[in-house]
DNA sequence: GCGGTTACAGAACGAACGTTCTATCATGAC
DNA sequence: GTCATGATAGAACGTTCGTTCTGTAACCGC
């Protein structure tokens, strides 16, 4: 009944994720997105209101992805430590191999201070986050992996800072042998929580 | 033999510190600079060039004061590591009484990835914190405040992330618990070195 | 095939940006 | 007091921003 629309509106989003990340939300324009998206301006308007709307969407989008992806990591049956270690691994390797795109939550903080729906979205990420090791610590503990007198929610708050400032770190060339130091004394730390540390 | 100038320099550059600070550089404006600082638009260009060039002015202005302060402090007579342990309850003290008015070269890193002069001073800051803080390491380790296996290069890379995880966290209302179980995660690493960790 | 509906393409809007220009004003040397 | 000099104040420049408007093109149900 009507024309159907050229462009795929996931794809709109995947593709708006990669230019915010790269250039944050003031440096990417409303042409730079219509250009390199596929989208015309007055189909952008019309799906996801104005570009602000269409930078929550982005936000939100990287929740359910990113940080949903990170969690069910955390989550994942076997050693809930392990699944710590890989993450943690898995930050430092994306931090140190695609130091060009920085994380979207980092710029998000730093940009956006006065915009408090994009906040509370990235808050929400980086509450995630932190519940997120918080509870595979515990689960840790549980089992036996961690002493019982570890304290997860501590040891959480810890990785989650420590992980944002490898995220932030990444802006700059040359951070590669600071952030592999950091996550060995990450893996350290949490290696002297267990219950035999040492050899 | 002229008509003397009505501005301090030096103050010009403390605002602007301030501006850029809470703003970010393309938050803060033309207009906003002469209407907060005192000095008229010409001033303004016939001193610093234009708006970029007084940024840069702003980072190194930062570096003389803010980065060398904390060289100082860590280089100060008296316990290395009694420094150390100073400068990253400071940096805490300062991320939670002051949460709106985050670090400058956290902002400068994530906003300016593209500005390669801004990151050159910028990387000069991060680099000079970190090897205060393994000089000031290995000062406490040669001083037996330090085990003698203990690792200053590593310890410094990783409380350098650390501080600017903590940085960039700032800009989250409610950080204040995370930042703060962060600073005691590592503080116990700290004491995990020492001769005689533990009671 | 035709009509109605929706997406597309590009021109055009006002506002704000960084920057420059012009004119006025305040001082020191003589 | 007069003049040269440099700072100040504000209008004005062109550009770019986000957004809206106008017309054209493409599809579906009948």
């Amino acid at each position: 009944m009507a024309r159907p629309r050229s462009f795929d509106e996931s794809q709109v989003l995947e593709g708006a994720v990669a230019m915010f990340r790269e250039q944050g939300y003031e440096g990417t324009s409303v042409p730079d997105l219509t250009a390199k998206l596929g989208i015309c301006r007055q189909s952008l308007y019309k799906t996801f209101g104005d570009k602000h709307g269409l930078y929550l969407k982005v936000l939100e989008n990287w929740g359910q992805q990113e940080v949903d992806a990170n969690l069910e990591l955390l989550a994942a049956p076997g050693s809930p430590l392990e699944n710590v270690r890989t993450l943690i691994r898995g930050f430092a390797a994306m931090a140190t191999t695609c130091p060009n795109e920085g994380c979207l939550t980092v710029t998000a903080m730093v940009e956006t201070r006065a915009d408090a729906e994009a906040l509370a979205i990235v808050e929400g990420h980086v509450d995630s986050l932190e519940q997120g090791f918080r509870m595979a610590l515990e689960k840790a503990r549980e089992e036996g992996e961690l002493r019982s007198d570890a304290r997860p929610d501590r040891l959480a708050r810890s990785l989650t800072t420590a992980v944002y400032g490898m995220g932030v770190l990444t802006r700059l060339p040359g951070s590669g042998p600071r952030i592999a130091d950091a996550v060995s004394v990450m893996l350290e730390t949490l290696e002297a929580a267990t219950p035999h540390p040492g050899r």
